[in-house]
DNA sequence: CCGACATGTCATGGCCTTGTAACAATCGTT
DNA sequence: AACGATTGTTACAAGGCCATGACATGTCGG
């Protein structure tokens, strides 16, 4: 886990209490009190996962939600409600504004990290410490280490998380434009060819493995990572 | 073990039959017989666990749990809840507050013990008086001696914790941040780059018995310690 | 009050990484 | 076969990250 996980939670000892678990779990907490301050956070640091209380003074929880469903860039941001109340009826109004998962209070610890590596196992596998296997490649985001046929294999920070991403989304065809979003980050500015350098060195590091052949181009398209 | 540990109870009793256990087992026992008594003494001398009653006269044990968490300096404190109900619902509310861990009265010695070894291994692995071996760096948190190659090793209390924080979390890459919460605590503010210096304090020390090859810099991401 | 030790910060220098441009090679289409 | 579009490959300059030594401050015991 390294993820960037945002409370929105206006009680500061519950708030307290969610970003201290996430913090031993290896994750980093952002925090806010409210919905608008919240928005403001989103703004600059796009966080990998969202915790959001269901009541909140002013804008609620509920509405927060809907608001980032809304906008393009924090679309796809996995967000996991709490919420006091276990009615039926909230339950599947939360999930219809788009909520990944559910807490109701109280809970414990133990639940609550359940449930983030859940989400984000679903949703950013590549934010999970799960050590991922393709082919005969193999890549343990724990200790950082990469093996081709058991061959320890090298690579600079930036191939390593392409190849990391790659490997947790592994038969999907990425655009440039993706895998700088997903790679880089957003916000990030750079040339889309840049993606085409790293894509080369990153073939050039495994191919004293022959692994190299896994990372295939699409043409017209984006590349792919496929044990075929 | 040789762990500080406070005692919140009530029923001087049980009280009793606890810290004596402790003791047997190798700790120190503090004792309050009430919550701000125990706050007071926790002002004093930080313990490393406290086992905390549920019920209490006046602030009652999940107050005081609740306090006690808020605090920056006592945030990281484990506790185990001692309770004599059963009911689901308390269980819950009571890891809510951020308990670690829970028994049922009545309870043996033997899994007071248990829960107590077991809750310091996982919350603060490198408070245990294990003995820790990695190649052929060996660590004795019990008499504060680090041999390699059988050689004697000479540790600052800094590079002491830092090393055996490593010990006890091998192959894994920590982050410069991670680092700082780990063996510095997390409510301290320090530099990250100083977590360099430290490192290569560590590794001048580790030189002479040629083990200072096993603290690995992974570029971009932190620090590891490995083996190989 | 002094000295030894411990600790955190800073400045420097070197190596590694990274983005980009330029050119070569390849592909698909006509 | 030829052409334009797309991708592969290499070189390079700029910048970032890390190791290292020096230094100022703080702490503890004598």
């Amino acid at each position: 886990m390294a993820a960037t996980i945002l409370v929105v939670e206006d009680e500061p000892a519950i708030q307290e209490l969610i970003s201290y678990n996430l913090k031993q779990a290896g994750h980093q907490a952002l925090k806010a009190d409210n919905a608008e301050q919240a928005m403001n956070l989103v703004q600059n640091e796009l966080p990998d996962l969202i915790l959001l209380d269901w009541m909140l003074p002013g804008m609620s929880g509920v509405e927060l939600a809907r608001r980032l469903r809304t906008d393009k860039r924090t679309r796809t941001i996995p967000i996991i409600m709490l919420t006091a109340r276990s009615e039926e009826q909230d339950k599947l109004t939360g999930l219809e504004t788009g909520a990944d998962d559910y807490i109701t209070k109280p809970f414990s610890p133990r639940e609550l990290n359940a449930r983030v590596k859940a989400v984000l196992r679903r949703r950013a596998p590549q934010m999970t410490d799960d050590v991922v296997q393709v082919g005969a490649l193999k890549l343990d985001p724990a200790s950082h280490r990469i093996t081709g046929n058991n061959v320890p294999v090298e690579l600079g920070p930036t191939e390593f998380r392409l190849l990391h991403f790659l490997m947790t989304h592994p038969e999907w065809v990425h655009s440039r434009t993706q895998l700088l979003d997903q790679v880089w980050g957003d916000h990030v500015f750079v040339e889309e060819r840049t993606v085409d350098v790293h894509i080369r060195r990153l073939r050039k590091a495994l191919e004293p493995t022959t692994l190299d052949s896994l990372i295939q181009t699409v043409r017209g398209t984006g590349y792919r990572l496929s044990p075929n």
